[in-house]
DNA sequence: GTCTATAGAAGGATAGAC
DNA sequence: GTCTATCCTTCTATAGAC
C-alpha cells in the first residue's frame, strides 16, 4: 500500500502521531496535522471531533505499544540473567526505532497523572509478583531481591534503558564534543547495562554469603 | 521580606518560574503568571517584553541551579566510593525539593536542542576528564572506567538519580497500588543507588583480577 | 510603574455547499 | 467524504491614560 492509497482516517492518525510525539499536546497544531496528512483541517474534526479525542486515540495506541514491550520479559522461560540481557536488547532496540516515545509518554503523564492511574488500576500487581517469584524463586533469594525492594530494582533497570532517550539532547551534545557517536553509545549500552546490573547483583550475592 | 514587600520584577519572575515549570513553555499562559504575581498582564511585557524573554530568563536560572549541583562532586576531596554516595545523597535531596525540574529541563531541551549545545560549548570536557583522572587514577583503573566508557558510567549514575523524578507518575502509581510510599522510596534510593553502583564496580574489579 | 482597553493574530471548531 | 468560508475564543502584545 502506497502513501496515496492510505485511507484518510489512517493517514490522519499517522500524521497526528508524528506531530503529537514531536510537539506534545500543547505544542501540536491541528493545521500542522492536516498539512502533513495532505487534507483540510475540518476533516480532522469530521473523523475525530476534537483535538482532545485525536490526542487520546494517539496516546493510547503509543502507551499500549510501549507496555507490550515489557510483557515478553515475564513470559520468556529464561534464567533471570538472560532475561535482563533480553530486556535491554529488545527495549533499547525498540526505542532506537522510536526515540521520542519515552519523553512523549512521560511528559504527557505529568500533564495528566490520572491517565496512568487508570491504566494501572487494571493490572493485578500481586499476581505479577507471584509470577515472577514462581519463575525465579532461587535467583531472587540469591540476589536479595524482595517484594519490598523490587521497586528500587525495577526502576534502576528501567532507568538504565530509558534515561538515554529522555536525556538525549544533553548526552548527545556532550558526546559530540568528546568526538563520540551517540548511536554507537546506544548500541553499546545494550550490553553495558546488562553487565552492570548483573555485576551489581552478583556482588550482592557475594556479600550475602559472608 | 514578606510576599507583599517583594519587588514586582522579582514577584513576576517567581510566578513565571512556577507556571513554566508546571506547564512548560507551550502550556504556560501569561494570564496565569500575572494572576499568581497579583499584577496585570501588561506589566509582564513592561518588564520582560515577550513571553520568550521571560521564559529564557527562567530557564537559564533553573538550568544553572541544576548544573551547579554537579560541581561539588568534582571539587570534594573524597575517595570515588564516597563521592558516589555524596552525589546520590545531595542530588536526590535537591530534586526532592524541586521534583519537577528534571522533567521540565529535559523536555524543553527536546523542544530546543540548540540551547544545550551552546551551554556545553563553554565547557572544557578534556580538562574535566583530566581532573577526574588525576583525582582517581588508581580507582578508575581498578574499576575499569576509561575515557571511552565514561559516558556509559556517567549516564548510568545520572539516570539512577534522575529517572525516578522523570517517571514519577508511573512509579508513584504502581507503588501506591502496592501499598508503598513514593517519598519513602526516594529516601531509600539515596543509599540503594550508591550501593548498587559500588557493587557493580567492585564486581568488575573482581573480574579484572582473574 | 501600573492600570484599562484593545489591537491583531492564531487556533479550534462548525455550517453548509458540493 | 471533502472542501471553503467563517465563527468564536484565546492568547500575546501594544497604546495610552493615570
Amino acid at each position: 500500500m502506497t502513501e496515496e492509497d492510505k485511507q484518510t482516517e489512517e493517514k490522519i492518525f499517522e500524521s497526528a502521531t508524528e506531530v503529537f510525539v514531536e510537539k506534545g499536546m500543547d505544542g501540536a497544531r491541528m493545521q500542522d496535522i492536516a498539512n502533513r496528512a495532505g487534507i483540510n483541517k475540518s476533516l480532522l474534526h469530521y473523523y475525530y471531533r476534537t483535538k482532545d479525542h485525536l490526542f487520546n486515540a494517539v496516546f493510547e495506541m503509543i502507551a499500549g505499544q510501549m507496555f507490550k514491550k515489557f510483557a515478553p520479559v515475564l513470559d520468556e522461560n529464561l534464567p533471570l540473567e538472560e532475561k535482563i540481557r533480553f530486556f535491554f536488547r529488545e527495549h533499547i532496540a525498540f526505542m532506537q526505532k522510536n526515540p521520542r516515545l519515552p519523553s512523549f509518554i512521560l511528559n504527557e503523564l505529568h500533564r495528566n497523572p490520572e491517565r496512568i492511574r487508570k491504566l494501572i488500576q487494571n493490572i493485578d500487581i500481586n499476581k505479577l509478583w507471584t509470577t515472577i517469584e514462581a519463575q525465579h524463586k532461587e535467583e531472587l533469594k540469591r540476589y536479595n531481591i524482595t517484594k519490598e525492594n523490587i521497586p528500587q530494582f525495577m526502576t534502576t533497570v528501567a532507568g538504565m534503558s530509558v534515561f538515554p532517550f529522555v536525556a538525549r539532547p544533553v548526552i548527545a551534545s556532550i558526546m559530540e564534543k568528546m568526538g563520540y557517536d551517540f548511536d554507537n553509545y546506544l548500541e553499546e549500552r545494550k550490553e553495558y547495562a546488562a553487565d552492570f546490573v548483573i555485576n551489581a547483583l552478583k556482588k550482592q550475592e557475594a556479600s550475602n554469603k559472608m
